[in-house]
DNA sequence: TTTTTCAAGTAACAAATGTTACATACTTAC
DNA sequence: GTAAGTATGTAACATTTGTTACTTGAAAAA
């Protein structure tokens, strides 16, 4: 368990830091596809990424998805920490992109450590201010980016963090994440065969020049 | 001064760092309008927000405006608390959408209160959680809503920060906080005017039951 | 007063996106 | 094998949003 913890934390944590998270966080592994944490959900827990993705997702009234960004190794979940703090519920919803290897610490820890361990205060201060700059990102696709922008940035973020130029997915699924329709999503998508940009497959997408 | 001070943050922080705030923060009154922080700023201090509104916006790069959210007194611009932590640039332009009394506090004071005072250091992690609240409800408004009701929460929304339901403006400057055109301003304004939810005049509108 | 400038109204059209309906082809279950 | 289910392709059309161009009317300047 400590492995992963030493390759993605070991140069922001001291020593002791990581002494306690291995002793006090618990290892998990979620298969893709697991839901980590609900709209609505009270959070117990923080995670810390070991190895894997996850997929943020923000919900329509209607109960429809649209995603919000990706969150990989090394990181963890902002908005958990917001929750934490607060004791409030989740806004997003967190779903597992890839298998994914996690330790999970509960939220009494990372509170008594924001005070105990300098280097941890920087790391949950940091990790604000990334997904802060993720939202945003987030926002610029959204209200600056056509949908056929928004299509090609969703593939090539999605192959990065699958860390493979083959997309295992339906047209469907791909709807569904940019909140838009699955004809919609076809059309754009042959646009951007003729394009030379993706190369279509039943049940997969390869991307070119990734 | 100190009387704004007391108003909307003796509940939060102990005597002792009101005291503090009081004697280092710098008093400052700023016309509407007024940007307080730029794109691309090295930000060296963060405002507390005294009395007015403040206008949070995102620049596409055209450098066309979007507007995120409004901030009112008692707030502070958690993105400021970003910035300053990890000394980058700002993402944002804030503009003072009234006449707006701030207290500014620098950096340095910021970072070293967060390990005096805990009720500071609350109060920035509670700042933050606003903050990433306000921004997933932009990103709801922006991806989830047409532009007719994206225009009439606007409406509603700057009508409550301005604390008046007779708007000051012209559908040439909501069309560029709305990132879209003068045209299409106008016909979903006749819109809503035909749907009694506002009455317009010239160079103002008016918000019926507010 | 007359002229100029600016805000707003509106028509006509273009482009982007969403919707419905159906065809086709591949995969899986039987 | 055949049948059923699923993914994709595509046409036709509706709606929303964006653009261009021009008009009207109010306010400000001369």
């Amino acid at each position: 368990m400590i492995e992963g913890l030493q390759r993605n934390y070991a140069y922001l944590f001291e020593d002791e830091l990581l002494k306690e998270i291995s002793e006090i966080g618990t290892y998990k592994e979620v298969p893709e596809g697991f839901i980590l944490m609900d709209i609505g959900d009270y959070i117990k827990s923080m995670p810390l990424i070991l190895s894997g993705a996850i997929k943020v997702m923000r919900e329509d009234e209607k109960g429809d998805d649209l995603i919000l960004y990706f969150v990989e190794q090394g990181d963890t979940c902002a908005m958990t920490i917001t929750c934490c703090m607060g004791e409030t519920k989740s806004e997003i919803r967190a779903v597992a992109e890839t298998n994914t290897r996690i330790i999970m610490i509960p939220i009494q820890k990372m509170q008594e450590w924001m005070h105990k361990y300098k280097s941890w205060q920087s790391f949950i201060l940091q990790s604000y201010h990334e997904r802060m700059k993720e939202l945003l990102e987030a926002v610029d696709t959204i209200a600056f980016l056509k949908m056929d922008e928004r299509l090609y940035k969703y593939l090539r973020d999605k192959a990065m963090v699958n860390r493979d130029d083959l997309l295992k997915t339906t047209h469907q699924e791909i709807a569904q994440d940019l909140h838009t329709s699955r004809v919609v999503v076809s059309r754009l998508l042959k646009k951007l065969e003729t394009e030379n940009k993706i190369k279509l497959h039943r049940n997969s997408i390869k991307i070119i020049n990734l």
